[in-house]
DNA sequence: CGGACCGTTCGAATAGCGGGAACAGGCTTT
DNA sequence: AAAGCCTGTTCCCGCTATTCGAACGGTCCG
């Protein structure tokens, strides 16, 4: 398990994944323009669009290309294959139906938080999230609940390949700030964010641990901050997450 | 837009996907696993499968490597900027209230069904069916609607490709039956399924049509055949699934 | 009618991919 | 303990397959 040894990349999957992250950022690209963004020739562009094609991983219309719902089939296969998955949904929806607010379930991936799967009350506000999104894990409730349950050496590592971007202005972007506001989270067990993702949204968040006591994953439950305030955040939210986050544990190890 | 033109693919990108196809279906591999299956030297995956790790599309875990949540990331930003999907999800919802049964939105693509979108009822059934799955258009009711709703030229090309294969022993594997078939759909504006994808599943499926008349997509029904049957079938569930299509197809023009 | 742009095809040169052999480490077996 | 066998990993060399640029054949626009 060597960690960044010299390894040399197969570059021309490097320039086939550059073609498809053109085509999804553009939201459907042609060909030269594609080109012209990756500075190849256009020969080879064309050549890797059209063996992405015949995958069935990209998909023509007209001159343009997009990329396909085969991702779909390979994404989804990812998040049931999760072993969070599973057990969490149903205690997100509970959550959502409970407090009427938007309920997410975040993976830790690689150091960063991935969203797989959000569930909504009635009266809850659309978040900026969607599932399959990233975060950084420093800029979020669920986020942070996560890395404060991470061995020290991997919290250390993640902050350095990733450091403290800013969200908004409340962002915890301070290093030393940030170790013992995670210091404060592992005593009491969950974390908060008060608009340091999106101004005027509050956050509690609580880590889904494993057998040795590391993060996996957390759940959050998210709202309007004028809503999320006083005792129902410091209180209720935090006892109703960790009442689920500890069945969620529970139901993970008996599995 | 040539169609089967000599072209050349590219290789290296097609090993590259060959190991995420083994992963996948493997439900994770190991690099030895992985190179005996495809019949390439360890080497050449070992390289192939950091390359991939350190984009972050695999994840390793202990020899362990796994299709990352990179996916799902791709694959919900592709569900998400497809036309029909913003129209559709609403109505699927009211639908699966209204029915209290499973109700999909399938798209065409590649002459194959794609699932972008279930939603179901408080008392229907598990369907076998998940988001991202692909299915061939004969097999169902959704794809069948599809199907009946195509130029007659892609009709013929995608029987060409893809064949008649079975689902169960109802489903419809000649030509010339599909052919009559796909025209009393086409009369009638909808189409059925009756135990021809599942046994015990009965579906009703309507198209979602663009300016031109052509299909782009579908909308289905699906329950146990002891309910979706009589009147209800064949009267109701129809009258129901036109109402929300067309709704959809004003919306698609509109947008 | 002509120019400018596109996607596409072709051939040729060399960069880089793939393979095999050797290394290091962990686990089991003797 | 130690020998054996299985990993994943590294190295380097040869040959192939990728890349590029130039030329072709469209189509759209002026």
């Amino acid at each position: 398990m060597a960690s960044d040894s010299r390894h040399r990349p197969v570059e021309t999957v490097e320039t086939a994944f550059d073609i498809v992250d053109v085509v999804k950022a553009a939201d459907g690209a042609r060909i030269t323009e594609i080109a012209a963004e990756l500075e190849l020739a256009k020969s080879t562009v064309h050549r890797h669009a059209k063996t992405l094609e015949a995958r069935g991983l990209l998909v023509q219309e007209g001159d343009t290309y997009r990329i396909s719902t085969w991702f779909l089939d390979y994404g989804i296969h990812v998040r049931n294959r999760h072993r969070l998955y599973d057990v969490a949904r149903p205690k997100v929806d509970e959550l959502a139906a409970e407090t009427d607010e938007k309920v997410w379930c975040v993976i830790e991936e690689h150091g960063v938080g991935v969203h797989i799967y959000g569930a909504q009350g009635r009266h809850s506000v659309k978040t900026h999230a969607r599932i399959g999104q990233r975060t950084h894990l420093h800029q979020f409730a669920a986020g942070k609940a996560i890395l404060a349950h991470l061995p020290d050496e991997r919290i250390e590592r993640i902050l350095d390949d990733y450091g403290l971007s800013a969200q908004t202005d409340r962002t915890i972007t301070d290093r030393d700030e940030l170790r013992e506001h995670l210091e404060t989270i592992r005593e009491r067990g969950y974390a908060f964010n008060r608009e340091e993702s999106v101004i005027g949204v509050h956050a509690v968040g609580a880590p889904v641990r494993n057998e040795s006591g590391t993060a996996i994953g957390a759940i959050s439950v998210a709202g309007p901050a004028n809503r999320l305030r006083g005792d129902l955040m410091t209180e209720d939210l935090p006892d109703l997450l960790l009442g689920a986050t500890n069945e969620v544990e529970v139901n993970l190890a008996h599995s």
